[in-house]
DNA sequence: CCTGGACCTGC
DNA sequence: CAGGTCCAG
């Protein structure tokens, strides 16, 4: 069993895998045990955990077998491959594509040959997985560094930040990232990771069951675009969003193709936003979230509910007049924060975001929270019942 | 431009 | 109300 973790050098600083994993910026994670996260990354099913220098990491076999309704796929699955993978994956690659990675270095044809009787973990994609985990947490950025600097430019991020180092922004997979996000409008994170399951459980695929629990691919674009979504989606509880969802999907299909949100990480920010807005389902917000969780806008700032109270609370005091929130207000927090922090505003707004979450109040960096407030994780309805007495700070 | 409401569902 | 979006006026 301990034969399947490996790990890497990784101070605590640079990466907190509870604050990072479970800030809302993803919704796939889970803690399977104390301190230790499963979810689904690049095709494989990952736990990882950590120590104050170490990140230990493995991924749990999978058979995959080739699925009987190949005819239909338009991409191809999401299969590591022994033989492609040890041979041509670079560290370059990982970087630029990590949302399609397995799509890519995978030859389809090659895969259902041989791929039948072939575990998908083996030593020979240890490189392989070494860099997708660098590149999903975007390790190549420096964090001790970036809080420094906001540190100098902030003063309170400066006290803030102090009790919440580690969160760093994920690179997520953007397809992922924009259906989990539209499913987040006017709704609650609890729903939402529902939700989001509940897409890769009617149309992704299944990669493999670790106790018990069995974990899917994200659906494809194409998966979604199928004309039965959205009253299917309808009928299992996604509201308006379901309409949303589909069409989005079709209209993605229909006038770009499956891959075309990758290609939004080559343009600038303003640009990948605009055509991200055309979106049904996606306004600035969501728009916002995609930009900054799976397309390298380090500058973009979402700008919800929350971060609206957090801006007007500790920033701009003039904001506590304001009705609701305008575009041009919207646009104005955002400009206001990318002046004051700098090329990785979003970056700093996610670590005030997360310290300012209930969830996390009562963490701290000596190490894990206390193991009181592991119980009360453990344990929604506590949490949520007992939303009294910390509501007013928000 | 800005404002108010409707939109699904569930705790 | 919950980490919004869309549409009309």
């Amino acid at each position: 069993m301990a034969a399947y973790w490996r790990s890497m050098p990784l101070k605590n600083s640079e990466l907190r895998l509870d604050r990072t994993l479970a800030c809302g910026q993803s919704f796939r994670w889970k803690e399977t045990q104390t301190g230790e996260w499963t979810g689904v990354l690049g095709g494989l099913v990952w736990t990882l955990k950590q120590t104050a220098t170490e990140l230990f990491f493995r991924t749990h076999p999978s058979f995959s077998v080739p699925s009987v309704k190949q005819e239909q796929a338009v991409t191809p699955e999401p299969l590591i491959h022994k033989g492609t993978l040890g041979k041509n994956f670079t560290k370059k690659e990982a970087h630029s594509s990590v949302g399609c990675v397995a799509e890519d270095l995978c030859d389809p044809v090659t895969v259902k040959s041989e791929n039948a009787d072939l575990a998908v973990n083996s030593s020979h994609n240890e490189d392989y997985e070494h860099s997708l985990l660098e590149d999903y947490f975007q390790l190549h950025v420096d964090l001790g560094q970036l809080y420094q600097t906001w540190a100098q430019a902030d003063l309170n991020f400066a006290q803030t930040s102090q009790k919440f180092s580690g969160i760093r922004i994920l690179r997520q997979d953007p397809v992922e990232c924009l259906f989990s996000f539209i499913c987040s409008s006017n709704n609650n994170i609890s729903r939402i990771t529902a939700m989001v399951n509940k897409l890769c459980s009617y149309y992704g695929k299944k990669i493999v069951e670790v106790e018990g629990i069995p974990y899917f691919s994200f659906p494809t674009v194409s998966a979604l675009a199928d004309d039965s979504v959205e009253r299917t989606l309808r009928e299992l509880g996604f509201g308006y969003r379901a309409k949303f969802i589909s069409q989005t999907a079709q209209y993605i299909m229909t006038n770009h193709s499956e891959n075309w949100l990758l290609s939004l990480r080559d343009m600038d920010y303003d640009k990948a936003k605009d055509l991200l807005m055309k979106l049904p389902g996606v306004g600035g917000k969501v728009a916002d979230c995609v930009c900054l969780f799976s397309l390298d806008k380090t500058g973009a700032i979402p700008i919800d509910t929350h971060v609206w109270k957090i801006a007007a609370r500790d920033y701009m005091p003039k904001l506590r007049q304001a009705k609701s929130l305008t575009d041009r207000l919207y646009q104005e927090i955002g400009d206001h924060f990318r002046s004051l922090w700098g090329e990785y505003a979003g970056w700093t707004h996610s670590v005030l975001f997360t310290a300012d979450l209930r969830h996390f109040q009562e963490t701290n960096d000596k190490g894990l929270p206390a193991k009181k407030e592991i119980l009360k994780r453990s344990n929604k309805l506590a949490v949520e019942k007992d939303s009294k007495c910390t509501k007013k700070k928000r």
